[in-house]
DNA sequence: TAACTGCTCTTTTTT
DNA sequence: AGAGCAGTTA
């Protein structure tokens, strides 16, 4: 623009109309009125497909380029890494390459460690901390209640890492907490958060919520770093904001109070995460903070056919919390969506195997056109197993991580030790790894003669030959102590390619690894060779080569890895929680089993979250939905029976059809769902129906002298009506478990529960 | 100190 | 079923 003013005005003004015209042309007219709103508060309610991403996008690159702003006074926060990515890709496919640099783009974890990064001095810690991730918190916490001699047995340690990030995400500090705690065990958990954040802050590390709630403790305590950076960010867009939690919402509330232009996007109905503490009222209550707040609502779905927008405005509709909107199609009525009923989880992944085979086969759809959904990652495993003996190539996303693997956590760990001597949890993790013959005692003797002479472990174990140890100790801890001021110095000068092999080198981590020769420590080292590469990709990816620090912060921050596909056609699987955001042409949604899919449903609102998960899931698809349940699955090593989801049955029957193309309307009644299924599937002989199979089985001891199997409906004097989940035992002792419709599930002894059998 | 054994607990979902 | 843990033994 500054160009085009030098040569003219007249110029200037038709450059602009042009640039604008070209922008705004792909855009309907609501979103084009967002997209140009960029003074003041705005609020984007956007539906499933509604065009949500390209409006912020467009946003940014009308900014930039029609408003003249910079690059780096927009901040864009989003809740995944790769929908940052995606959205700093899309903005440079809109502009020209290279615009989005200087945009702030990305997760709230990774924006705001890397601010804390410049000011967290300022607050009292070193901007080399280290970033801990979920379990390195839960051994601290086990930490701190050892020391308070809390016991493990009586409040187990995920239910304790929960209530202390409740608060944290709530921001409510420990000596906030501790004035609240009431009974006897919030003021044990209040002890507990105290220690644990004294401990954080003596390791010099953040936990994730703390990358949340120390920029708010900054800010208060420096209120001139807030002016600062109110000023660089005068223009704030914040993706999902139907998932922010407290503290999200109180920082992006400081940041943007000085120029107000906030533009928030969210969608009530996909809010999932109010487990992590996303609070929903941070969206229907934007207009009570910016009274002058501007909506826009976008309810005109580009992504879906009719039929599947029909089946999830029927199912969201059954919730009583929402903002009624109802999504409009722009695409024909497709096809029906398709039941798959199965014997077993095995049988459920073999069907959907067979379904993308011959879709692929007859309907020229592409590996890369399916996606695979499912409630629970434990899931994944069967799918996957059938999907390798098929030989579909598929990608898992954010499975068990490759950062968690235990291999990849101990090079970490030699790395963020390296950079934060005071970080204990790593020191514990590598100080015996490989293996020194420093075992739990000498680390007690070692703690004590560090407290004696009041200085850090690490210097502790420098200083060992003062401390009167044993001689094999000393020389122990001495090479130990040599390999880290090696890597140290490296650290110094080299890139983190240069420091990750030495490492391997110093310590031989890999060779031990190729020496043990069991396939599991082959992969083992084949997975360190790959975080190899990582760091080299890394450094020849980054100005300067990239810090040691910067490289920490994306493992720590990344949540799934990239793993080198040969190709880019695939067949996704994921949770459904990942899927948010994302689309595919054909969806399978499987394990659509009550218990599973709604998980559990103890209250209401939690049944709500589940209906709006199962509504994420479908609103995904652009052509096709397969729906899946399985007969039976095995969970915690055990056969379980299942009864089919009752999100099946809130679509309307006439636009879900069986596999073999009838529709569940014109389905007789009395057809039972799993013998129709069977007898339709051609391709797939169940292994599991012989006499000897658990599905036989089943049918034997699930069928009692008292005509109570899972399935039966029944009605107790008390509890009222409910289904019976499974039966367990015979006779006298025979138990019963059952899911009552208004009480939840309860256990029953069968000779006094007296339940009448409903027909 | 490390290897072995039997026990418990897990599973929501993610940064 | 599998991982992780405490307690025991070599």
């Amino acid at each position: 623009m500054a160009q085009a003013g030098l040569v003219g005005g007249a110029l200037t003004v038709n450059w602009c109309l042009e640039v604008l015209t070209d922008f705004l042309k792909d855009l309907n007219e609501v979103q084009r009125n967002a997209v140009i709103a960029t003074k003041g508060p705005v609020m984007v309610l956007a539906g499933a497909g509604s065009g949500k991403t390209r409006v912020i996008t467009y946003r940014i690159a009308y900014l930039i380029n029609n408003e003249g702003i910079a690059p780096g006074n927009i901040l864009a926060l989003t809740f995944t890494n790769k929908a940052a990515g995606e959205m700093r890709h899309r903005v440079d496919t809109l502009l020209h390459k290279g615009s989005s640099s200087g945009l702030w783009i990305g997760t709230f974890h990774s924006v705001f460690a890397r601010l804390l990064r410049n000011y967290i001095d300022l607050i009292g810690y070193d901007s080399n901390f280290s970033i801990f991730d979920s379990d390195d918190s839960k051994s601290l916490i086990r930490q701190s209640m050892g020391e308070l001699n809390i016991s493990v047995d009586a409040v187990p340690v995920n239910t304790v890492q929960g209530i202390i990030s409740r608060a944290k995400n709530s921001f409510i500090l420990p000596a906030e907490f501790h004035s609240n705690a009431s009974d006897y065990n919030q003021q044990k958990a209040s002890q507990i958060y105290e220690l644990y954040t004294r401990k954080l802050k003596e390791n010099n590390a953040l936990d994730f919520d703390d990358l949340l709630i120390k920029p708010i403790e900054l800010f208060n305590a420096r209120p001139e770093i807030l002016a600062e950076l109110q000023d660089s960010f005068r223009y704030i867009m914040i993706d999902e904001y139907q998932d922010t939690n407290k503290a999200q919402y109180l920082v992006a509330k400081m940041l943007g109070a000085k120029h107000r232009n906030v533009f928030v996007v969210g969608d009530d109905a996909q809010s999932i995460y109010s487990w992590r503490g996303a609070d929903i009222s941070n969206i229907l209550n934007f207009q009570d903070d910016y009274h002058d707040a501007l909506t826009f609502k976008l309810v005109e779905n580009y992504r879906s056919t009719g039929t599947i927008l029909k089946a999830a405005n029927s199912v969201i509709s059954r919730n009583q919390r929402q903002i009624k909107k109802e999504l409009i199609s722009h695409r024909n009525e497709g096809e029906p969506l398709t039941l798959i009923e199965a014997y077993n989880e095995r049988n459920e992944a073999e069907k959907v195997g067979e379904h993308i085979r011959t879709m692929r086969l007859k309907q020229d759809y592409e590996y890369r056109s399916f996606a695979i959904f499912y409630r629970t990652n434990a899931q994944s495993r069967v799918l996957e197993d059938i999907m390798r003996q098929h030989k579909i190539p598929y990608k898992i996303f954010g499975s068990v991580s490759f950062y968690k693997r235990k291999e990849i956590k101990d090079a970490v760990a030699y790395l963020r030790f390296i950079l934060n001597e005071r970080d204990g949890e790593s020191l514990l993790r590598i100080i015996n790894f490989p293996p020194r013959k420093i075992g739990d005692v000498s680390i007690g003797k070692l703690k004590e003669f560090a407290e004696e002479n009041g200085i850090s472990f690490y210097d502790a174990i420098r200083r060992a030959e003062e401390g009167g140890f044993q001689a094999r100790l000393v020389t122990a801890l001495g090479s130990f102590s040599t390999v880290i001021e090696a890597l140290k110095d490296l650290a110094e000068s080299g890139t983190v390619y240069d420091v990750l092999s030495e490492l391997f080198n110093l310590t031989s981590i890999p060779l031990l690894l190729q020496a043990e020769n069991t396939p599991e420590s082959l992969a083992r080292n084949e997975n360190l060779q790959e975080l190899l590469s990582m760091a080299r990709d890394f450094s020849d990816h980054n100005p300067d080569n990239g810090s040691l620090g910067d490289f920490l912060e994306n493992i720590s921050l990344a949540s799934d890895y990239e793993e080198t596909q040969d190709s880019d056609n695939y067949v996704s699987l994921m949770t459904v929680h990942a899927a948010k955001g994302l689309e595919f042409p054909v969806v399978f949604v499987t394990g659509l089993e009550e218990r599973l899919f709604p998980l559990h449903c103890y209250e209401p609102d939690e049944l709500e979250e589940e209906r709006r998960l199962f509504y994420v899931a479908v609103t995904r698809a652009q052509e096709k939905i397969f729906l899946s349940w399985a007969q039976s699955r095995y969970q915690y090593g055990q056969q379980h029976y299942c009864l089919k989801s009752m999100f099946i049955g809130e679509i309307d029957a006439s636009i879900i059809q069986t596999e073999s193309g009838v529709l569940l309307s014109d389905r007789p009644e009395k057809e039972k769902p799993v013998g129709s299924g069977l007898s339709s599937s051609k391709g797939y002989q169940p292994k599991m129906a012989t006499p000897s199979s658990p599905f036989a089985a089943a049918d034997k001891s699930n069928l009692s002298k008292s005509g109570l199997r899972a399935g039966t409906m029944v009605h107790h004097a008390l509890f009222g009506p409910g289904t019976v989940l499974d039966v367990q035992g015979t006779g006298a002792k025979q138990k019963v478990r059952i899911t009552f419709r208004n009480t939840g599930e309860k256990t029953l002894m069968v000779q006094y529960a007296n339940l009448k059998i409903q027909s």
